[in-house]
RNA sequence: GGGCGAUUAGCUCAAUUGGCUAGAGCACCUCGCUUACACCGAGGGGGUUUGAGGUUCGAGUCCUUAAUCGCCCA
């Protein structure tokens, strides 16, 4: 017999099993038609990435669905993997080049390419140590890489279709352009900050008279690159300008004036420079209005060739000088300090330039339709359901998918140009006679490879050569996707797309939206704000399971995380305290198996037996109920309430005091109906803290070795076994020993003190109950005396001492032996007296009132009535007993 | 500016179709190391359900409106 310390060492045993699970291949899922499956795509994490909050609870979300489902005896398949994460890894890459005063243009396209390549072999591999640590029951053997070969694959292959199909297109669009990383990044990428800048107020004067028009901007250097100037149609200031050109200052060019809802009458002077070039408000209103788009910067926020002489000069010299020489034409008329929002680069800070250059863009009005179609027929179900309504706003809505990126790590588009023609060449295959192409240089966003992951990963771009392509066929569509609500149309939408565009079946039946993790203060947990805990750190601190449990105990569906490190504590409180009910029941039955005590009384199944039984399968029917309605924290909460409260704190210490009384044999006997409850206690936990209910699996019997607990079968909640009877009658057990212990603890007696109860009842069910659960009232409540007594009896006793609680319809009659404190006993009594008046006043108030018994069901007066019968009854009680 | 949510105890959340004196956990206070667990046990205090109207016999729940916060889209 060893002996079983007091707290989990969770460092050991995690490292113990993820070994054991790792090397046995647990995971590994293969297609099996006798079986249901459940598949699953990860949301392949960015390759440079570090294990996060989101991450943690992301990936423990599909765990715990994944081992359910296994533990239902369901295939479960979990498809691991990453994506190569264009820009971010790109720049890691950079970084380190310029560490040495390098670019990769020293080293050239393919040389630095293979550099990335290198750095993710050595360095792309943390994320997963990390979820191996967090015990995602993933499958190994399936794991991908947006740009491997199969993966390049399925892009190329698409990339093709969609081209052909004439739904990838070259055009003109203002992107986010990242001057510092020379490339347009997408929105997700960039970050908005106020700042304060300088509104300048500057004189365009009009072409056909010495009358001056000015203008509000921000940007005066774009000045070459205005088009047009605009007010509102229905500013009345503008009117007489209707119809009227402007002339530019220095290059003297002439400008219409025009009008358009967009401009703001209260921004600036009401009278907007429009420079479609650089604006995306200006370039649609440019499109509206047929206006030319002038781009007057280069690509690294130079002033262009189209400046005249301020070309060559960096964004911030050339409005000085601009300013300055307005100010000498008497141009500019004044300058103001203005806040608005600036865009800024997650990568490089640069400050974002709205840039018009030539992008490859996906149509995606096509392949919206079916897409907006499965969500509206159910055949897609989003959780919370609300996200649908936002989907829906975006899908009708659509914009064309800017997809080309100026990077140079990620699937090169694979379009060729021919080098003396022109002719555009787009192929599965690449030009035969390759020399004479030129491929272009961009690269696809990382998303085009993401969007067709649930197919990919199952080696989509072989199923037509392959028409049993068994792993496509058995796991798709995948049943479950867990992922955060901000990537809704980045991926989720975009997935559907592709799925009806390709499988002509959806990618996968639920999505599960999950919460936001931020601090305790409500935000957003970023590095940059430097608010973030370690998750990692927080995992050696506090245990795997610890850290799993808190955040999906802190997860409601649908509102945010608020995380702080002290809430750890929960889980590893829980953890604990399941460690420790496993403890006593081990060492319990070493100790009875050990000893061998005969004679006394024989054990028979009795109302306790039942009521936990009753308790656990309410508690599971509830739990899975939760969690077919992804309300994860309260399937966690559920099973946390009835370990600590049902099963630790009543069922384990009403078997104390029965084991007690019994013979060896049937003291077994107990322990093992607890064993088995305990054991399937761990089955339900399995999924959410995975290590330690491992560990107990295996010190409950040591024979199991090779046999892992997450491979079991779940027991299945059997709703024969609910029987709220008998949970209502136990109930009031517990309503009375409170009451006791709450009587003893007003007179201040120790609970170390043995005291006596007199019990009188007048209702036979409650005396009943009091009857059989004598023994259990006497040990719980620590009484040398406890007795039920009739009316007579009660009177006669009235002459002694007692401390008095009605609790339900019985009183306990607490015998003080001269120590009663009257005084206080008074008070409580006088307050219990005044609670139960105003309580009585309201239900009388609602019971003469002729509207409520005519127009409430009579259930509801009934049970109105019933509580003022039964509330009167204990008033009466209560009086009679300050009479005394 | 448009859309979507939220607001219940100090904190985080519950509260079936409108109907038990609005419940838990954490935190707090009192007592207790009684041989599973002090990461524990027993007991206790704590709420005008954000404000204002309305519908209803009855509103935390439904409607209108205001405020504050958050997210997404522009």
């Amino acid at each position: 017999m060893s002996e079983i310390p007091k707290n989990y060492d969770f460092k050991n045993s995690e490292l113990k099993w993820q070994k054991f699970w790792n090397d046995s291949r647990l995971y590994e899922s293969h297609p099996d038609n006798d079986k249901p499956k459940f598949s699953v795509v990860i949301p392949p994490p960015n390759v440079t990435g570090i294990l996060h909050f989101g991450h943690i609870l992301n990936n423990t979300i599909q765990d715990i669905y994944c081992r359910w489902k296994r533990m239902h005896g369901f295939e479960v398949c979990w498809v691991p993997g990453m994506d190569h994460a264009g820009i971010a890894t790109q720049m890691v890459v950079e970084n380190e080049l310029a560490k040495s005063n390098m670019t990769k243009h020293d080293l050239g396209r393919e040389k630095f390419i293979e550099m990335v390549w290198q750095w993710k072999e050595k360095n792309g591999g943390t994320i997963k140590q990390q979820l191996i640590k967090l015990g995602a029951s993933v499958d190994w053997s399936k794991e991908r890489f947006t740009l491997d070969e199969g993966l390049s694959a399925n892009v190329r292959k698409v990339f093709v279709d969609l081209f052909k199909k004439g739904l990838i297109y070259r055009g003109n669009r203002i992107v986010n352009w990242d001057p510092v990383s020379k490339t347009a990044v997408s929105d997700d990428e960039i970050y908005y900050e106020e700042q304060t800048d300088k509104l300048y107020y500057i004189k365009y004067k009009l072409a056909d008279s010495d009358d001056y028009l000015t203008i509000a901007t921000t940007r005066p250097e774009t000045l070459f690159g205005d088009t047009a100037v605009a007010v509102n149609p229905m500013d009345k200031r503008y009117i007489k300008y209707k119809n009227k050109k402007v002339i530019l200052p220095f290059l003297n060019k002439i400008i219409p004036v025009i009008e358009d809802d967009y401009v703001e009458v209260d921004f600036g002077t009401g009278a907007l420079k429009i420079t479609p070039a650089h604006d995306i408000n200006d370039f649609e209103l440019g499109q509206r209005h047929n206006l030319e788009a002038i781009c007057v910067l280069t690509k690294d926020s130079k002033l262009n060739e189209n400046t005249g002489e301020f070309a060559g000069l960096d964004i911030t010299e050339a409005r000085k000088k601009i300013l300055k020489r307005l100010k000498e034409h008497d141009l500019l008329v004044k300058v103001e300090d203005f806040n608005h929002n600036v865009a800024f680069s997650d990568r490089t800070k640069a400050v974002i330039e709205p840039y018009l250059s030539e992008q490859w863009f996906v149509d995606m009005k096509k392949l919206a339709g079916p897409a907006i179609e499965v969500v509206k027929n159910g055949s897609v179900k989003f959780f919370p359901d609300r996200y649908s309504k936002v989907y829906f706003h975006w899908m009708n809505n659509i914009r064309d998918w800017c997809i080309s990126r100026q990077l140079w790590w990620g699937h090169q588009i694979p379009i060729w140009y021919h080098k003396s023609t022109g002719e555009i060449y787009c192929e599965a295959d690449d030009p035969a006679d390759i020399e004479n192409w030129k491929q272009d240089e961009d690269v696809l966003d990382t998303w085009f490879s993401s969007w067709l992951w649930p197919l990919s990963v199952f080696g989509w771009e072989n199923s037509e050569k392959d028409k049993t392509n068994v792993n496509l066929n058995y796991y798709y569509p995948t049943d479950f996707l867990s992922t955060a609500p901000e990537i809704i149309f980045l991926w989720v939408a975009r997935m559907i797309m592709a799925g009806m565009e390709y499988m002509k079946q959806i990618p996968f039946k639920e999505v599960y939206f999950h919460s936001t993790v931020r601090d305790g203060q409500g935000v957003k947990m970023s590095k940059t704000l430097g608010n973030y805990s370690d998750a990692i750190e927080l995992m050696d601190k506090y245990g795997t399971d610890a850290l799993r449990f808190t955040i999906v105990y802190l997860a409601p569906l649908g509102n945010d995380v608020l995380f702080d490190e002290e809430k750890t504590q929960i889980g590893r409180n829980f953890v604990t305290k399941l460690w420790n009910a496993g403890r006593f029941i081990i060492m319990t039955k070493e100790k009875i198996e050990n000893s061998h005590i005969e004679g006394n009384k024989k054990y028979e199944t009795d109302i306790t037996d039942k009521w936990i039984e009753s308790r656990f399968n309410s508690a599971l029917l509830i739990a899975e109920k939760y969690l077919n309605e992804y309300r994860l924290n309260d399937y966690v909460k559920v099973i946390y309430n009835f370990v600590w409260s049902d099963f630790c704190d009543w069922y384990i210490e009403l078997m104390k005091i029965k084991i007690n009384d019994c013979n060896s044999e049937d003291a077994l006997k107990i322990i093992g109906t607890s064993i088995n409850y305990y054991e399937n206690i761990l089955k339900i936990l399995n999924p959410v803290i995975p290590y330690v209910t491992e560990e107990l699996w295996h010190i409950l019997d040591e024979n199991r070795n090779l046999k892992s607990i997450s491979l079991e079968q779940i027991v299945i909640c059997d709703e024969s076994k609910i029987n709220l009877d008998f949970e209502s009658k136990f109930e009031k057990l517990k309503e009375f020993v409170t009451g006791i212990r709450n009587l003893r603890s007003e007179q201040e007696i120790p609970p170390s003190k043995k005291c006596k109860i007199l019990s009188y009842s007048p209702d036979k069910d409650e005396v009943m109950i009091l009857k059989e659960f004598e023994d259990f009232i006497k040990k719980l409540c620590n009484l040398e005396h406890f007795e039920i007594i009739d009316n007579k009896k009660l009177m006669d006793a009235q002459d002694k001492e007692f401390a008095v609680k009605v609790i339900n319809k019985s009183e306990l009659y607490l015998s003080l032996d001269g120590i009663l404190d009257k005084e206080k006993q008074k008070e409580k009594i006088i307050k219990e007296i005044k609670n139960l008046k105003n309580y009585l006043e309201s239900l009388d108030k609602k019971l003469s009132n002729t509207t409520f018994l005519d127009k409430a069901s009579p259930d509801i007066v009934n049970s109105e009535k019933q509580k003022y019968i039964d509330s009167k009854e204990k008033l009466e009680k209560l009086l009679n007993q300050l009479k005394n």
